[in-house]
RNA sequence: GCUGAUGUAGCUCAGUAGGUAGAGCGCAUCCUUGGUAAGGAUGAGGUCGCCGGUUCGACUCCGGCCAUCAGCUCCA
């Protein structure tokens, strides 16, 4: 594949560059195709992306809706079809202004003023069509080959939310149609495996427009995986000496004015309401009322690190356009710890959050997650809390603990809260964009602001540095990881149902019942499908919907012989074997968690 | 919150010259009593998201609201 540079001169085009070159051509002529329909548009900007591309621009008045998008794609095709080439050519500034204030590209203008003064300006030229761009570029349109529309949505200048909303096209683009096909089938796949869809499908949690928007409801099923979530986690817990706790969902507007809270997060909050005269909030995370825990008592250098943690309901009034399914809600329970530390004991402490995030991930065979590690500007002056050998100290703990553990991660800078750096593990889901599961973040500042103090060895009060942590975030959303990652087939340990007994016909239910009880008073999480059906519909239903396991066949040779036969949802093998070696099986695969 | 789309049975969805609704699956009953991925028949089930307007008449047209979905923004 030959492409264009802005200099003018072409070359083949490295084989890691092409998708991205392909694909930015896309958005060039599909503000062609735009501005042939729309003579009124003005572009801003039209980038590469992960899978294809899109453009932001302005039509004034006029608005797009999605019948649009086949006629644009259609004059997409034709300029295809009409094989323009691609030509380059650079301007000076003042040129390039006048060139595009000629062509009433507001937008570009804007963009030439951003950029550095003696930064040479380069323009690409398809056709009639001429946009500002950095390139490279395909050499001629009938390169693009395989390409779709997909979307239609509206996005900030600049991301910037006060400023003007433009219309985004966005579209996939690829070499050839079969990887567009093969990307259609992955989408689909996605789709599927969705935790709304799956969750639903299952019974595991539900949401009605009467109790509120953002704020799902989990049903037996999805409960009892949350329950197993939160053994796990707790039991993790307590063995590193963890204490939990258990603290109210409400506070006074006083609380979080000490916490600082409500100057800097009142937005995110439901509004306050006013109980006798006090306000009160529901409230968004726990950190104050741990501090006042901890404030509880005097503490003596020896009591540190004190780790208190609480599996804990939260409320954010979270903007609606971002609520998700159990992924993102109003109402969430954080897994939350709050460790009170000396500044000594922070790289040790840090080194073990991090050991049991990540002991956490290989025990749910999580793989496919990326460590980011939010650092401050030292220039920002205003943002941070000003204490350099604290920070310097912190990061660096945060930098080694990950180095030691050999824990691949990045870097960004400026991306710290202002009261510490953290480190965030973030994952992607089945659709949309990546979330953090866990985090560890560092405080310097709270505890402070409720003037806890510890007695140190030389007898001086001092303040200790708190750890933030989250393992699995929040249960809500780990859970919604889950089922994405394993598509609704959890391990047996997590399974709401770990055993189905499936009678053959009506002369096999008593003793299929006999089972089923010898199994549910055995603590197993056992149903029976006693409906009046084939068993080969039973075997598919349980499979396919309810997604156990284990199921029992349990016909006229199994009373002879006094057995069951044990049919795994892993290999299809059945297996013939006495109910009290199953129950052992059984037991064995739960306590492994395997 | 912003832009756009969507909202019909428990689920997935059909249903426009405006004349008060359909399918498949699921559910119930009956027949069948079966052996490892869909046996058959019958039936119940709907304030067509909600509120208002136009009309003799609204699932359908208009307005407002609510919710969901995609993208954007925000995220102590």
């Amino acid at each position: 594949m030959k492409i264009i540079y802005n200099d003018g001169h072409v070359a083949e085009c490295p084989e890691e560059m092409e998708l991205e070159v392909l694909r930015h051509s896309a958005a060039h002529i599909m503000a062609q195709a735009i501005r042939r329909l729309y003579p009124q548009a003005r572009f801003a900007f039209g980038p590469a992306t992960e899978k294809g591309f899109h453009y932001d621009f302005d039509l004034g008045e006029t608005k797009l809706s999605e019948e649009d998008l086949p006629a644009i794609e259609q004059e997409m095709q034709k300029i295809v079809k009409e094989n323009l080439p691609f030509k380059a050519f650079i301007l000076s500034r003042e040129d390039s202004v006048k060139l595009m204030e000629e062509r009433g590209e507001r937008y570009k203008v804007e963009h030439i003023a951003d950029l550095a003064d003696d930064a040479p300006i380069s323009f690409f030229q398809q056709g009639e069509y001429i946009d500002m761009c950095r390139g490279p570029h395909l050499t001629y349109t009938k390169a693009l080959k395989a390409f779709k529309l997909v979307g239609l949505s509206g996005a900030y200048w600049r991301n910037d939310a006060s400023n003007t909303m433009l219309t985004r096209v966005s579209g996939v683009a690829f070499r050839t149609q079969d990887e567009l096909k093969e990307y259609e089938r992955e989408m689909e796949e996605a789709r599927a495996r969705d935790h709304r869809r799956i969750g639903k499908e299952m019974g595991l949690f539900m949401t009605d427009d009467l109790i509120g928007k953002g704020l799902p409801m989990f049903l037996p099923k999805g409960y009892t995986i949350w329950q197993e979530l939160e053994n796990y986690i707790r039991e993790k817990e307590r063995l590193l000496g963890y204490q939990h706790v258990m603290s109210p969902c409400v506070g006074t507007v006083q609380l979080y004015r000490t916490s600082g809270h409500w100057d800097h997060y009142k937005e995110n909050m439901f509004p306050a309401m006013e109980v006798d005269g006090e306000g009160f909030v529901l409230r968004p995370m726990n950190c104050p009322h741990h501090m006042m825990i901890y404030a509880n008592s005097p503490h003596s250098y020896r009591d540190l690190p004190l780790r208190i943690a609480e599996i804990a309901h939260d409320f954010r009034y979270e903007p609606s356009g971002t609520l998700k399914g159990i992924e993102r809600g109003r109402h969430f329970c954080q897994n939350d710890a709050h460790l009170f530390v000396t500044p000594e004991q922070i790289k040790d402490e840090i080194g073990r959050v991090v050991a049991l995030i990540f002991e956490a991930y290989r025990d749910f065979n999580i793989t496919d997650y990326r460590c980011v590690l939010s650092l401050r500007d030292p220039s920002d002056k205003k943002k941070y809390h000003q204490d350099d050998e604290m920070w310097n100290k912190a990061e660096s703990a945060l930098r080694e603990v990950l180095t030691e553990l050999g824990i691949h991660f990045t870097e960004e800078i400026g991306e710290a809260a202002f009261y510490g750096p953290k480190l965030d593990v973030n994952v992607k889901p089945a659709v949309g964009a990546e979330y953090t599961l866990s985090t560890c973040q560092l405080d310097f500042c709270l505890p402070a602001k409720f003037d806890l103090k510890y007695i140190d060895r030389d007898s001086s009060e001092k303040t200790p540095v708190v750890l933030h942590r989250a393992i699995l975030g929040s249960i809500d959303r780990f859970m919604a990881y889950l089922i994405e990652e394993t598509k609704g087939i959890f391990p047996t340990w997590l399974s709401p149902v770990q055993v189905k007994v499936l009678p053959v016909s009506d002369k096999s239910m008593d003793y299929a019942r006999q089972v089923y009880e010898s199994l549910r008073d055995a603590r197993f999480r056992v149903e029976l499908d006693s409906r009046n059906e084939k068993i080969g519909y039973k075997i598919r239903y349980a499979r396919q919907v309810d997604r156990v396991p284990y199921m029992l066949i349990i016909g006229e040779k199994e009373i002879q012989e006094g057995n069951v036969s044990v049919r795994d949802r892993d290999t299809d093998a059945t297996t013939a074997m006495s109910l009290d070696e199953f129950k052992g099986l059984l037991a064995k695969r739960i306590s492994e968690r395997s």
